[in-house]
RNA sequence: GCCCCGGUAGCUCAGGGGAUAGAGCGACCGCCUCCUAAGCGGUAGGUCGCAGGUUCGAAUCCUGCCCGGGGCACCA
């Protein structure tokens, strides 16, 4: 509709500057938008205003030229000239049928464009280290990324999700080490735990499992792993010299085979237990990106050389840098340590490289606000490597602080004692996280109230919109138990007669979903579906306790149910963009 | 110090160049012989952080300042 009244608006600016009536070389584009207010119709177009200046004319002059000149639509009921200017375009009562038949013809369809119809999009997200369970903040970050994925789809994209695993590092070791010493552990030694290592339980379940594949194979005393360690912090020594050197000896000790055989356990532990959280999140990935295959795959020494031919690295200290400062980061960037050891920024770059090559559009990341100084970094990686920065989006979420009732949920990674998402999905539900998650704009701080997730009142969105679609499902529930039917046929030859404020109220709701998805792609914003779907079940309740549908009149009835079941479609529809389900009854 | 995000009703937040600034919660007042009251209707409540600037038009864009949160590793 959007599309039809700019193009009447542009012939209408063309017919004028072939009279000569307009004194232009270039015809603007015309912006057309939705009103706010009824009286002032549905859609808006500030042409004239934006014009006036320049042809030296009044603004509201030149609309009511432009208005003489907006060709006749069975869609546009009238065009009015209202306020500094503006024109005021009133859809038809033939434009409001037509939406209801297209939502029942397209069902689960509606507001999807056809994919491919917009460029292609890689989207990362979450990539948590696998050194441990997902908390509630990788929880946000995986609901947006899910509801965007999903809303990008729908607007016409072909969207691949990606998950990076940080399966190469240093923080890697430190899990396999933290994994090995409670393997001792639960084998009788006697070993000290280091001060950065990991505490979580999770730990002993996986050392448990170590146990029972491995025996006492992997098992060494309590003195062969401590002897001459350098000091850890509680004894006045580096944790981190004491952590190395710990790693060190876990290799030394157990060989290429027993070491390999703690961190694969770790792993692997640790990745299925975040895939299988997120899964029942209701979270999926295309692909799950290894951050070691960079190294086997040779993408790694690929991208360095790409850097290396283009000038942009050099020697320092004995490390190999990135100038990235010539490519306006603040700081240059370390890709090869003084130890030989390749940087994770180095990975980032091959595994950027790696994603602009399979995919013809944008290179989509999420990431928590505290990665913010990636963006800098990552956007000269891409012009260092000859690509166009351009095909880089982030967007960064910020952080979600749990409240219950009015007391904030206190949360440290340190001590272990964090909230976990699955604890989270486990106390709220799922529903009621993913549109907590996503309910506000993920550039802003999210409170989220577990009291109010939970509450099965109105009080609480997602019930409440929940409620609206089993209302629906409800009505025709009992329509078939007072023995009638839904006859689509008259329901849409009578749909004119909908004629209260609530069903116009509806109709013009309904018509503007795919606007709404088209929004939230391009702005990648899933916040304003959710918003979009609470005003729609808002004027279904009001509607529903302002009339009956299951009425004596055949053609009012069906109109109705019309109305009602395409209501229904736009709920579900869009609830399910944004993973929350449209139950048949509650 | 530099960088990112924010400051809109008592609280949590929409709106991010347009026409009288919106919603939920909380407060107050109403509505069930009728398809689910897990709902609906109404009332009260705002110098859009402050000061300049751009514009026909600024909560919205620009600059500065104030306040809050976060980030600035040869960590991952």
């Amino acid at each position: 509709m959007r599309a039809h009244i700019k193009e009447l608006v542009t012939q209408a600016l063309g017919y004028l500057k072939r009279e000569g009536a307009l004194d232009l070389t270039d015809l603007p584009e015309p912006e057309i938008e939705r009103t706010r207010a009824r009286e002032h119709g549905d859609y808006a177009c500030n042409i004239a205003m934006v014009l006036a200046r320049q042809l030296r004319m009044k603004p509201r002059d030149l609309a009511e030229l432009i208005r003489a000149r907006v060709p006749e639509s069975r869609r546009v009921e009238k065009v009015e000239i209202a306020g500094p200017g503006f024109l005021n375009f009133f859809a038809s009562a033939h434009h409001l049928r037509v939406v209801v038949r297209d939502i029942l013809r397209a069902g689960d369809d509606y507001g999807r464009a056809a994919p491919g119809t917009r460029e292609d999009v890689l989207l990362e997200y979450v990539s948590a280290n696998p050194t441990g369970p997902l908390h509630v903040g990788h929880g946000r970050g995986a609901a947006y990324g899910a509801s965007l994925a999903a809303v990008l789809a729908a607007a016409g994209h072909r969207v691949h999700r990606e998950y990076y695993v940080n399966d190469y590092g240093r923080q890697m070791d430190i899990l396999a080490v933290s994994v090995w010493l409670r393997y001792l552990e639960l084998a009788g030694e006697r070993v000290n735990f280091p001060a950065n290592g990991y505490r979580g339980d999770y730990i002993y379940d996986i050392a448990r499992e170590v146990r029972s594949r491995h025996g006492d194979d992997l098992r060494h005393t309590g003195l062969e792993v401590a002897e001459g360690l350098p000091p850890d912090v509680d004894q006045d020594g580096d944790a981190e010299v004491h952590i190395d050197a710990l790693i060190a000896r876990a290799r030394q000790l157990l060989g290429e085979d027993g070491y390999e055989a703690c961190f694969k356990a770790a792993l692997e532990t640790m990745v299925d237990d975040i895939r299988t959280d997120l899964d029942e999140f209701g979270v999926v990935f295309d692909r799950w990106y290894s951050e070691r295959s960079l190294q086997k795959s040779g993408a790694l020494d690929r991208a360095l050389e790409k850097l290396r031919a283009g000038g942009w690295l050099y020697e320092k200290d004995g490390a190999t840098w990135f100038k990235a400062t010539e490519l306006g980061d603040d700081k240059d960037r370390v890709v090869v340590r003084e130890n030989g050891r390749s940087t994770y920024f180095a990975s980032d770059v091959a595994y950027l490289l790696d994603k602009l090559e399979r995919c013809s559009g944008t290179s989509l990341y999420i990431f928590g606000a505290d990665h913010h100084g990636y963006v800098p970094r990552l956007k000269a990686a891409a012009r260092g490597l000859g690509e166009d920065e351009n095909r880089l989006d982030f967007q960064l979420v910020q952080f979600a602080v749990l409240y219950r009732g009015q007391s904030k949920v206190q949360m440290s990674t340190r001590s272990g004692s964090f909230v976990t998402l699955r604890e989270l999905r486990e106390e709220v539900g799922n529903d009621a996280a993913r549109y907590f998650y996503v309910m506000r704009s993920h550039d802003q701080h999210l409170d989220f109230d577990l009291e109010l997730a939970k509450s099965q009142a109105s009080e609480n969105p997602v019930y409440y919109i929940q409620y609206a679609h089993a209302r629906i499902r409800s009505v025709f529930r009992k329509l078939e138990e007072s023995g009638m039917r839904h006859n689509e046929a008259i329901g849409e030859a009578a749909i004119l007669r909908l004629g209260t404020d609530h069903e116009q109220e509806l109709l013009r709701a309904i018509g503007r979903y795919p606007e709404v998805l088209e929004n939230a792609a391009a702005r990648r914003t899933p916040h304003v579906l959710a918003h979009y779907l609470y005003e729609l079940a808002a004027l279904f309740h009001a509607w529903y306790n302002n009339s009956h549908f299951l009425v004596e009149d055949e053609e009012i009835r069906n109109a109705r149910l019309n109305l009602t079941a395409a209501v229904g479609q736009v709920l579900r529809n869009g609830l399910d963009l944004i993973g929350v389900s449209a139950p048949e009854e509650m």
